[in-house]
DNA sequence: TTTTCGCCTGCTACATTGTAGTAGTTTGTA
DNA sequence: TACAAACTACTACAATGTAGCAGGCGAAAA
């Protein structure tokens, strides 16, 4: 199976962006994050290429130039930083966790079940 | 007002043991933390010394030897990583996560409140 | 069509944080 | 008092955060 990997602050951001938004370009993604980062574009640049190498992100050009798509879920990518929280912030387990989902629209219903079962699987 | 920091994960990890048993050694906050993480002995005593640099750490010498307190309340401690996890995980406002500490240990009532109030004056 | 100008890309660079080794110093104890 | 165990300061290197620069390329202007 596919090992899923804790993110750092920046590439979370980043993923965030392209999952909302599907496939873009780096000036797009970093377009969007301006309103809640102050990176250079090159900043937004370098982290892009490094999640490239790390697997995290896969580039392909078409016409529009170089395009970034995450290769990664959502509930995939949020697994490690729910059952952070939960265990070390909160101190409860997972699961406990995954119903405050409910009461936001960051997933949806499918998501979530997708995000339970990445829990139970405890493949910290 | 004391500007509310940003913690690594690390620097978590210590406080979160200080908080836990009070003022230690790094012996002791590092032969805690062995438990959940695979840290040297050195690597636990150059973040603490770290901390103190930055204000997170205190460090006084006593009959036990050097000691280090938190700077830093848990409610404090918690803010930023708290609305971090609010806003961009769950997408929900802060005060609706800290409901999810009623359920929990990790914070007595009064600290709730604590938490609660400081996530209000938003001083991000 | 040629020139130019702006954006993109690939490098490089430097600060901070993560992680840990080493060597010198202190200290409890035989 | 001499020594071993633990502690301390210092150094080091990798990963990540942050960003500049210079060359390439395509679209707009001439």
């Amino acid at each position: 199976m596919k090992r899923l990997p804790d993110l750092s602050k920046a590439e979370y951001e980043i993923l965030r962006e392209l999952w909302r938004s599907g496939d873009s370009t780096v000036r797009a993604v970093h377009d969007q994050l301006a309103e809640s980062t102050d990176w250079a574009y090159t900043t937004t640049k370098t982290h892009m290429d490094r999640m490239v190498k790390r697997g995290l992100l896969k580039r392909y050009k078409d016409s529009e130039g170089n395009q970034y798509s995450a290769l990664l879920s959502k509930p995939e990518g949020l697994v490690k930083m729910v059952r952070y929280f939960a265990e070390r912030v909160l101190e409860l387990d997972g699961k406990s966790v995954v119903s405050m989902f409910a009461k936001s629209e960051a997933l949806s219903p499918q998501e979530i079940k997708q995000l339970r079962e990445l829990l139970e699987k405890d493949d910290d």
